[in-house]
DNA sequence: GTTAGCACTCATTTGTCTCGAGTGCTAATT
DNA sequence: AATTAGCACTCGAGACAAATGAGTGCTAAC
C-alpha cells in the first residue's frame, strides 16, 4: 500500500480536525475541510486504506475515524510544520525581575500552562556535573558551625553542623580556607576518596568535621538525586473529555502531584540531542503507566555551566504538537539569551 | 423547640451514617442503626423537628435527610467525641531520618493524606517574628558578595550581590562584622528606618551595599510573604462523589496546586488558640470560594523559637471530623516531643 | 407518646423507539 | 481507471414512558 500525497493530506486533515473537536471525524467533514475537492465516497475509500495501514481507526462501526498512536507518530515525525507565526506573540513572557532560580522555573511552568492549556512540569537544573565555586566555614555559636557551599550556576546550599569538640576560630578559618582552596573548581565527580583522605590528614583531629562538611557538600550539591520538579496547570486536563473518564484524570493528577515518577520521565530525556533536545512521547511511549492515554513533549534546556534540566508538557494524544513544539523552542531561545549575557 | 437527648442521638446517627455512605439517610435506617428501639415513624417525627431547627435537610421530597452546615457546626462544637483508640495505631509515623525541614513537612502531609483519605496541606513555619541569629558577608569573586543570614529556627538564606564598585577585603570584613553586631538578636520588626539610617552612615560610601544587604535580609527572612506550602493527596477528593461534580473537583485541585490561596486560609488560623490550635471550617466558613463545598480542619503547630505553621485537611463536609482531629492532635504531640528535645 | 398503615412523591432505573451520522459496497459516470 | 452517486446497514445518543422503590407526612389506633 502506497502512502501517496493525497492520503497524507487526508491524514493531516483528520488529525487536525480531531485535534480541535475531539470527536471522530467522518468522510463528509474531510470532503469539505480540505481543498482536494473530492466527494465523501472517495475519501471513504482512502480512509479505508489509511485504516488498513494502521494510521487511523474507528472507535466503533458507523463512527468517524480517529488517529492511532502510529498515525500520530507519523505525523510528528514527518508531517508536522511548525507554526512560526506564534513566535511573535510569545515573546517576552517575563517582566518580573527574577531573583531566584526557583521563581524563574515557576514562572516558566505557569506561563506554559496558561498558554498551552496542557499540564506542564519542569525539572530544576541538575548540578551533579557542576563545579564547586566557593566554600566557607563560619562559627555561628559556641558549638555550631555553618558550612556554605556555592556551586556553578550560583546555587547556594547551607548546612549547620554541631561541633563535637571545640575548635578555635583560627582552626575554623584555616580549615575553611584549606577546603575552599582544595575543592574549588572541582566537580562532585572529582572529589574522590583519595582527595578526601588527604583532606582528613591535613585536618588532623578535626577529620570528623571534614567528613561532615564533605557529606554536606555532596548531599547539598547533588541534592541527593532529588531534583526538584515544579508543575502547573494540572487541572487543564479536565478540558479534554477523553482524559476525564473515571479515574484516569485522578491518576494523571496524582502523578503530577507526587512528582517522583516525573523525575524518571524528565531525566530520561536529558541525553537525546537529536531534535534540539525536544522529544515527543505518544501514548504508551512514555514510561509512566498512569499517562498511557497522554502524550508528553519534553525539551531539555541548558543554562550556562552545563546545568541542564527538562521541561515537560502533558496533554491528550490529540495535543497540538506543532504549537507545543514552537512554544517550547521559543522558551528555550529566551532562556538561552537570558543566561548567555549573565 | 427543645433539643433533647433523643434528638441529639438521632442527629448524631444521621451524621455518622451519612459520613460513611454519602447517601441521604432515611428514617428506617436510623430506626435500626441506633439503640433507641424506636420505629421509623417516630424517627420521622423527630426528623421533621430537626429539619425545622435547620440541622438537617432533604435534598428533595421523598429522599432521606442530610446534615446542614449548621448541623455539622453543632456536631463539631458539642457532640463530637474523639476516638482515642486510633491513637495507638498512628504512633511513630516517621522512621526515616529527617535531615531537612522541608522533608519533614513533606512526610507529614504524605502521612496525613494516606491516613485520612482527604487532601492535606502544610505551611512551613513562618519566620517573620524570628530573630536574626547570624549574618555574614564574604567575597565570592572580584565583584561578587555573598550575604548569608541565619534566623532562629536555623533557617538559612543566601543572597548574591553584584558590587557596583570595588571593596577591600577589610571593608567587607568590617561591614559584615558591624552588621552582624547591630542586627543580631533583632526581629524583622525591630529593624526600622532609624536603625537603617544609622547603619548607612557608618558604612559611608558603601551605603548602597548596606541597603541591598538589608533588602536581602528582609526579603529572605520574611520570604516576601511567600510561605512555602506543601500539599498531598489532592486526588483523594475523587473519592467523594459530591465533590466530583463537573468542575468543583477541578477548582479544588487547582486551588491546592496554586497554593497562594491556601496561604490566607492557613495563616488566618494562626492566631486563634482556643481549642489547642485546631479549627474547623464547614462549607462557606472558609475563605476560599472554590472550597465552599468542603470542610477544612486546620491545626497550628509550633516548633521551638516560636516558629509556627499550620496543617490543613480538606475533605467533603461529611468528613470524619473526630478522626481528623484525633490524628492531628497526635501529629502535633509527636512534633512537640520531637522538637522539645532537639 | 408511640406505632402501624396508607397514600403520595419523586429520583432512578429500565426498556423501547427514533434519529442521524457515518460506513461499505455496488453501479453508474467521467 | 478513477470518481461519484446512491442505498442499505450499523450503532451510539437522546427522548420518552413505565416500573421500581426508598422515603415521606399524616391519621388513626395502641
Amino acid at each position: 500500500m502506497e502512502l501517496d500525497e493525497r492520503k497524507i493530506k487526508i491524514l493531516k486533515a483528520i488529525i487536525q480536525n480531531y485535534q480541535e473537536t475531539g470527536e471522530p471525524v467522518g468522510s463528509r467533514t474531510i470532503s469539505k475541510f480540505t481543498d482536494l475537492n473530492l466527494s465523501s465516497a472517495t475519501i471513504r475509500n482512502e480512509m479505508a486504506d489509511l485504516e488498513e495501514m494502521g494510521l487511523i481507526v474507528q472507535p466503533h462501526t458507523s463512527a468517524g475515524r480517529i488517529p492511532t498512536d502510529q498515525g500520530y507518530r507519523l505525523y510528528v515525525d514527518q508531517l508536522m510544520a511548525e507554526k512560526d507565526r506564534e513566535v511573535a506573540e510569545t515573546k517576552e513572557f517575563m517582566v518580573q525581575k527574577v531573583d531566584r532560580l526557583e521563581q524563574l522555573l515557576r514562572q516558566i511552568v505557569r506561563f506554559l500552562a496558561a498558554n498551552t492549556n496542557y499540564a506542564t512540569m519542569i525539572s530544576a537544573p541538575s548540578v551533579s556535573k557542576s563545579k564547586v565555586k566557593f566554600l566557607q566555614l563560619s562559627r555561628m555559636a559556641e558549638d555550631k558551625l555553618l558550612a556554605t557551599v556555592v556551586v556553578e550556576g550560583n546555587i547556594v546550599k547551607n548546612t549547620i553542623l554541631d561541633l563535637e569538640r571545640p575548635m578555635t576560630d583560627e582552626d575554623i578559618l584555616n580549615l575553611g580556607f584549606h577546603l575552599n582552596n582544595t575543592l574549588n573548581g572541582l566537580t562532585m565527580a572529582e572529589i574522590n576518596l583519595e582527595l578526601i583522605h588527604k583532606l582528613k590528614e591535613v585536618a588532623g583531629p578535626n577529620a570528623d568535621v571534614v567528613e561532615r562538611v564533605l557529606e554536606a557538600v555532596a548531599s547539598a550539591a547533588s541534592m541527593e538525586g532529588e531534583v526538584p520538579i515544579y508543575t502547573s496547570g494540572a487541572t487543564n486536563i479536565f478540558k479534554y473529555p477523553e482524559l476525564t473518564t473515571d479515574d484516569t484524570a485522578s491518576q494523571i493528577i496524582g502523578t503530577l502531584e507526587e512528582k517522583h515518577q516525573l523525575a524518571e520521565l524528565l531525566t530520561s530525556s536529558l541525553k537525546d540531542e537529536d531534535k534540539q533536545g525536544i522529544q515527543i512521547y505518544i501514548g504508551n511511549e512514555n514510561s509512566v503507566q498512569a499517562m498511557k492515554d497522554c502524550s508528553v513533549v519534553t525539551a531539555t534546556y541548558e543554562l550556562k555551566d552545563g546545568l541542564q534540566g527538562t521541561i515537560g508538557i502533558v496533554g491528550p494524544k490529540r495535543m497540538d504538537y506543532d504549537k507545543v513544539v514552537t512554544i517550547l523552542k521559543n522558551v528555550m531561545a529566551q532562556l538561552d539569551t537570558m543566561f548567555k549575557k549573565d
